[in-house]
DNA sequence: ATTTATTGTGACACTTTAATGACAATTATC
DNA sequence: GATAATTGTCATTAAAGTGTCACAATAAAT
């Protein structure tokens, strides 16, 4: 949940109503009026998902997507184009340039939150407080809660975070950098081989619950987080 | 429950039922026959809920509500709109500006209940006043009691509604902020450590009866009740 | 088998976060 | 209007969590 989202609209009275429904749905807002801005406030910090209208002053909706798309930084965040009803020719030119879901204005409040709710759980799966559970692992974002054959197992702030970002995208080897990306953020600096010390405590702290081999190492490359 | 509603509704029939059922449903309901006559009555307090018909003279009930919907103050409050059967642009539109759900007329009396009270329980579910039980600990809402193994607690205010809320909504962990705005309301500008105090106040009074670790410390996150 | 690259581990200094006690200000109560 | 209760804040203390490093263990390469 609590996602950052960005809002690229330049009609102040949708973009204000964007903004309320996304904060009711207990997300995070950040406006702009246009692409310009937009891109000003993504140098600060990238948004986990960016709600854009087609038609805009300036550059337009479709060129910035294919830009986002092209940038190695932000093509994984996930675009949902807003469109005038019926502009099936947006769609598609949407689509096309990798917009991941697009919404119809007018639109309803409750449509566009399952939308959003959708493409972050196939982008950004450790973004939503659906519980994961893995062999009798289960880690339940909503109450902050892991347990390994229900029992519970303690877990800091840090190695909880790690295993929700291991657990959401299983089966996966994750170098040490794409680990502090998605669990430090971005923005930090820390050592490379911090990581290995947070597995090591992870790993720890599974043991009382034999599940600590979910949690493997390929050497060279990473950590995975694998059911076998 | 017990919430104030304001009905504002230009045909008098129909108002009189509404209020009619509303007291019935043991709310205070405040009448209003226009825009303009809402906005004086708001002056003085604002309601927990506006129940608003789409057809009004004067100043239309989609510009009410989207003129509520801006407003800092008032943004919070729902908006359950009153619409002929049928008319569905006036649904899309009515949700677009952000009210909460809608009744078509003519509609009966229990579905609205249904939908009143569906929507104050969104807002603040701890409005409920079923009494609450978990481990001995009982909170009664009506009676505004508190007992551990049938002996009586004394709780402030405050720490009442802290252990309300978080009874209401157990095993889910509650960041500071999430708190300060259900039991403070969102309105107040009051540090986030405040929080640390009141759950502080309220354990030593539950160490009477020794519920205090129902409480729980999520560390880096917030609170939490629960039962294990 | 030896060398080399990589990961595991335990210890430790350091940061961050929460608990606690005290206090002044405000509000309710008698 | 005096007294008691309640509140929000802060300074202090206590606890928990974090990042790094040095060295051990392990796997891969020669």
């Amino acid at each position: 949940m609590a996602a950052n989202i960005l809002i690229v609209e330049d009609e102040p009275a949708i973009q204000e109503l964007l903004a309320l429904n996304l904060s009711q749905a207990g997300h995070n807002p950040i406006r702009a009026l246009s692409v310009e801005q937009a891109q000003m406030l993504m140098r600060d910090a990238l948004p986990d998902l960016i709600i854009l209208d087609w038609m805009l002053p300036g550059m337009s909706g479709i060129e910035f997507a294919r830009k986002l798309k092209t940038d190695e930084l932000t093509k994984v965040i996930p675009i949902i184009m807003l469109t005038a009803r019926g502009e099936e020719s947006d769609k598609i030119r949407g689509l096309e340039v990798g917009a991941d879901d697009y919404v119809t204005k007018p639109f309803s409040p409750r449509e566009l939150n399952a939308r959003i709710k959708a493409v972050l759980r196939r982008r950004a799966p450790q973004m939503t407080d659906d519980p994961i559970e893995s062999h009798g692992l289960r880690l339940d974002p909503t109450t902050h809660r892991v347990t390994g054959n229900k029992k519970t197992i303690e877990l800091g702030p840090t190695e909880f975070k790690l295993l929700h970002y291991l657990m959401s995208n299983p089966e996966r080897v994750h170098s040490r950098s794409q680990v502090l990306d998605r669990v430090w953020g971005d923005k930090v600096f820390v050592e490379d081989r911090t990581v290995d010390v947070h597995i090591r405590r992870l790993r720890l702290a599974l043991e009382q619950t034999g599940h600590e081999d979910l949690i493997q190492t390929v050497r060279g490359v990473g950590y995975r987080f694998s059911a076998q």
